[in-house]
DNA sequence: CTGTTGATCTGCT
DNA sequence: GCAGATCAACAGT
């Protein structure tokens, strides 16, 4: 399975979330594999999106959107949940970010359905933070290399995804730039 | 320092 | 359909 390189990451943060459609991301904790394909994703940018983290500026937490393209941005939100971004933007654009929403699990559904306690395979990882939660992800990935197979959380290539497969809608669960349809998904 | 809100999910009604 | 979990950012005292 071929990696993602860093150009892929380094282009508009919208156009990486449709093409990280399909993708695999793999996570490798002491040599055990747990992965699955990207099935949703959300861009957030900058300046010109509302509903972004990085909106209002850099801040302690979010000042990985604002760092190298192609690596993990993990937040924590509502007190108990973690969920996972990749890094993307133009070269001349300050800060973005992809939230992926789900996966469809390929390798590691044991390890999966015991971070989860559920065995039915369609209820491991249709959510962000449900995703984070199966494969085990949590601040200590935060800032983590995707492009790298030596990080514990990267992402390779996947299965081919038609233009006319990825339905594009309003973002899940914000109140803010409701205009803007930066939310796509596959179904397989 | 205090109160409010949020890119969420679960469990119960 | 709604409460609960209870962290980080931010605006206001």
């Amino acid at each position: 399975m071929n990696l993602i390189k860093r150009s892929f990451y380094a282009r508009d943060t919208v156009q990486v979330a449709q093409e990280l459609l399909g993708k695999t991301l793999v996570r490798n904790i002491d040599g055990i594999i747990i992965s699955g394909i990207i099935a949703e994703t959300e861009a957030y940018r900058y300046k010109d999106d509302a509903a972004s983290h990085s909106f209002g500026g850099m801040t302690e937490r979010n000042k990985a959107m604002f760092d190298q393209v192609g690596r993990a941005y993990v937040y924590f939100t509502y007190g108990m949940h973690y969920c996972v971004n990749a890094v993307a933007r133009s070269p001349d654009y300050p800060a973005g970010a992809v939230l992926i929403r789900s996966l469809f699990p390929q390798h590691g559904i044991d390890f999966m359905s015991r971070q989860r306690k559920t065995r039915d395979i369609s209820n491991l990882a249709n959510g962000p933070a449900k995703l984070a939660q199966a494969l085990d992800i949590t601040k200590k990935e935060y800032g983590e290399d995707l492009t790298a197979r030596s990080s514990s959380l990267y992402v390779s290539e996947g299965v081919k995804v038609k233009r006319s497969e990825i339905k594009a809608g309003p973002r899940v669960g914000i109140k803010k730039a409701n205009d803007k349809l930066w939310n796509f998904k596959i179904s397989l």
